[in-house]
DNA sequence: AATTCGGGGCC
DNA sequence: GGCCCAGAATT
């Protein structure tokens, strides 16, 4: 297998010039900003998902520097519901750091040691925006490479060996002419033409070559070990309003779940259930009359199943309590999606309560 | 090496 | 309802 001569990497720059996806970060003039803030965003985010972001984020920070100089909060709200939040505590560190230093360093091991860019995105940028010949290695490049050189080995555990079949494609004179187009073909021919399932191969500009295609295994690869099952965990949730129809959130801890961003009070989400006086004592004000809203909302993370219930109280005027007051359209826009589920299931009780359902 | 991080689109 | 997505940081 490793013996196997390299598909022509003229071929599929040959394809990509006739086929590519007209993405928005591939227009402009190559802006190490643009194309980092693109690569951050598609970490395990569809084309899709990102691009109205891509766009909108620019907007409110149209430069590192801007990006640099904001607060937190900011960058927050501009990230909620976009997920794994953790990328945006990251990308505000970095931009700090950039702009500290008078622009992106050009070179992978630079990159490297900038928060929360790891091998792919150094390898991405240093590649996209700055023409080094190298092969950032995703799911893309992953899938592409198990089929090209027939690898039955499972993932995790083939990763090294696909990263180093990977990287022998920039050996090539065609692809060392262009880096950045190279790369994003690879890209392309795994997002078009080598998908998960039903891969056109006969589309292919690299079916000649694929020993996966000869051996007829190409659609069953990358195999991949068997996933652990996700538990359900459950939370109870406080919607405290006030005189003004405001509501109470409050600024979760800088690390770990949904780390930074705001929330609604609640209690721990574990896999036992929770009365109510043991979910109250965790309450924002556990002396106020608290009664429970009908029905729950449900949200999947990516390690368990988050079902969580609602209680809800009236805050008289003059409460001291820890958080933020929001209006709730602002609060819908700036919350990540478990807790926008929660402010729907809030919606959705309330217009219960104002028109009681009729039977049939 | 394994776990922890979100959310959406598509079959 | 499961799978996948231009993965990184932590332990």
């Amino acid at each position: 297998m490793s013996s196997s001569p390299l598909p022509p990497a003229s071929a599929l720059l040959h394809w990509y010039d006739r086929h590519r996806r007209a993405l928005p970060w591939r227009e402009a003039v190559r802006d190490p900003y643009r194309i980092w803030l693109s690569e951050v965003m598609l970490q395990q985010t569809t084309v899709a998902a990102v691009t109205p972001r891509w766009r909108r984020f620019l907007i409110r920070f149209p430069s590192i520097a801007a990006l640099a100089a904001a607060p937190w909060e900011d960058v927050a709200a501009e990230w909620a519901g976009l997920g794994y939040y953790a990328r945006a505590r990251n990308l505000h560190a970095c931009a700090q750091a950039v702009a500290a230093r008078n622009g992106f360093p050009d070179t992978v091991e630079e990159l490297r040691a900038l928060p929360g860019i790891g091998a792919y995105t150094a390898a991405a940028v240093a590649a996209i925006a700055f023409g080094r010949p190298v092969v950032p290695v995703d799911g893309n490049v992953e899938r592409v490479t198990a089929r090209l050189h027939a690898v039955e080995e499972e993932l995790p555990g083939a990763r090294p060996r696909l990263s180093g079949l990977a990287s022998r494609w920039m050996e090539q004179d065609a692809a060392r002419e262009r880096p950045s187009d190279f790369v994003q073909a690879l890209f392309d021919l795994g997002a078009t033409i080598c998908t998960p399932r039903n891969p056109a191969c006969a589309l292919c500009p690299w079916q000649a070559e694929c020993e996966g295609r000869r051996q007829g295994i190409a659609p069953s690869l990358p195999r991949k070990a068997p996933k652990r099952d996700r538990p359900t965990r459950l939370g109870v949730h406080f919607l405290l309003r006030d005189g003004a129809g405001r509501m109470l959130l409050q600024r979760r801890p800088p690390r770990g779940l949904l780390g930074g961003m705001l929330g609604l009070p609640g209690t721990p989400w574990r896999e036992s259930g929770w009365t109510p006086e043991e979910a109250i004592t965790y309450a924002p004000a556990p002396g106020l009359d608290w009664h429970a809203l009908p029905g729950e909302a449900r949200h999947g993370f990516t390690h368990f199943e988050l079902r969580m219930t609602l209680l809800t109280a009236e805050a008289p005027p003059g409460l001291e309590v820890g958080g933020e007051w929001w209006r709730p359209d602002a609060a819908q826009d700036a919350l990540p999606g478990a807790m926008q589920r929660l402010l729907l299931l809030a919606e959705a009780a309330a217009a219960m309560a104002s028109r009681p359902p009729r039977a049939g």
